[in-house]
RNA sequence: GCGUCGGUGGCGGAGUGGUCAAUCGCAUUAGACUGUAAAUCUAACGGCCUCGGCCUACGUAGGUUCGAAUCCUACCCGACGCACCA
């Protein structure tokens, strides 16, 4: 495959959702119109089940440097998962074992595949940190770490701010960069792709490959996708869209995401031309309600990461269910016998996780019976044939044989 | 190994014999207002029932007591200090 050096795709490449090149924009501008092929690689570390909106952005800039020709590398972190990366947590994380992070990764090529191919004329290499920390000795493993110092390391404010806290940090942990590091020396790699918050650590390889492989490695971080109070929406926060939602839940996760997001959310995960975002952001500015742009986005997003047509689908949903009041098509559909008591059923379904849980709806009024729009008022009620709604966004549909 | 301090609900963090299912903050859930936004206000926030109670919980296991998150003993885990080893 040719290498494409089309100078303005190279441009977006160097400053779509961009925070920081190393060692320069320049440097890697220079790489990529030289008509090498570079071999680029993004680490993940399968610490759950799915990939998340976190990694999208990476992988949509990943998408876009394979479609220029080059080497892209994904990398799974199979051993450094089980380490944990301490990168803002501020407790160490439990670790997990090894069959736990195989188990997780099931799911991520097949996700990954939306933003990047693994077959065609220049597919992604798919590699695991095993295949070297597997085998590495614990000699191999004292000369790596020979490379640096305590001190480097300590200068992760990470690592500084649980010594102010006076909270724990492991030796693995402190190792964690280093070994992040050699990923990049296993792989011989011309640069390396990850989030802002993976600066350090890509920097840590930045600085090995230099040593072990006189190479300059140039690094690239990304913009996160943060809320408005800087929370990262991680895995570990409660307004994660992760991979495995459903058309309509994600739809409905970024509907709930702050306004401030939605021209960051656009510039770093869509491919809507910038200059339509500038436009965005005028009328914002000017006043214009931001639910119709967050809508765009929201099916933009759901559309990359499902498909056209259900994003079309979970819009109309969306539209239907909460802004008209309505019932969403995919209900939940059961059948019981009669004289069952309602509560029993949406337990059995999940739908609550306890009978005091559906008193406390039921007195704060959450629930409703959709047909005749009445709020059921007694906890003991027998099911009776119809649909309810259960709080904002629960729903059942229930037929009484 | 010795000593000191500490281990409480999703998190942070009170509580030091009964009135403690445990103040409070955050997070969460629901209601009002809306745009499933934010802000705000209200309420709930271990489980179970006939709403008066019952059961299970304060690192683990025992014990003292009419009664223990609170006291005692042992054990586990952590922080700090000292020692041991160099």
């Amino acid at each position: 495959m040719k290498i494409d050096i089309n100078p303005e795709k190279i441009d977006e490449v160097l400053t779509r959702g961009i925070e920081n090149i190393f060692p320069s924009a320049d440097f890697l501008k220079a790489k990529l119109l030289s008509g090498q092929k570079l071999s680029i690689y993004l680490g993940i570390d399968p610490t759950g089940p799915t990939l998340h909106l976190g990694h999208v952005i990476q992988l949509v800039r990943l998408g876009k440097l394979q479609e220029l020709g080059h080497q892209i590398i994904l990398l799974m972190g199979d051993i450094t998962a089980m380490i944990g990366d301490p990168t803002d947590k501020n407790a160490a994380r439990k670790k997990l074992t090894h069959e736990q992070v195989m188990e997780n990764l099931k799911e991520y090529k097949k996700q990954a595949s939306k933003f990047i191919s693994f077959d065609g004329e220049n597919p992604v290499l798919l590699k695991f940190n095993s295949e070297w920390f597997g085998k590495m000795s614990f000699i191999d493993f004292l000369e790596l770490a020979s490379n640096g110092t305590v001190g480097q390391m300590m200068k992760r404010d990470m690592f500084r701010r649980r010594e102010q806290e006076e909270k724990e940090t492991y030796i693995h942990e402190l190792m964690y960069p280093l070994m992040q590091g050699y990923d990049s020396v296993a792989l011989d790699v011309d640069g390396e792709i990850g989030g802002n918050d993976q600066t350090f650590n890509m920097l840590v390889g930045r600085d090995l490959m230099k040593v072990l492989k006189n190479k300059e490695k140039f690094v690239i971080a990304t913009k996160l996708l943060v809320d408005s109070s800087g929370q990262k929406m991680g895995k570990t926060d409660g307004n994660a869209v992760s991979l495995d939602q459903t058309p309509e839940d994600m739809f409905g996760k970024v509907m709930s995401w702050d306004d401030e997001l939605i021209i960051h959310g656009f510039e770093i995960i869509t491919d809507v031309p910038m200059s339509v975002l500038q436009d965005m952001a005028d009328k914002l500015t000017k006043g214009a309600n931001p639910k119709e742009m967050k809508m765009k986005l929201a099916k933009e997003i759901v559309s990359m990461c499902h498909s056209q047509e259900e994003a079309e689908r979970a819009e109309k949903d969306f539209e239907k269910t909460f802004a008209k009041g309505g019932v969403p098509d995919d209900v939940a559909e059961v059948e019981v016998a009669e004289n069952v008591p309602l509560v029993d059923i949406l337990l059995t379904e999940k739908i609550i996780e306890s009978k005091t849980e559906w008193r406390r709806l039921v007195d704060g009024g959450a629930v409703t019976e959709m047909s005749g729009v009445e709020k059921i008022t007694d906890a003991n009620v027998v099911a009776k044939t119809g649909t309810y709604k259960i709080g904002k966004r629960r729903f059942i549909k229930i037929e009484v044989k």
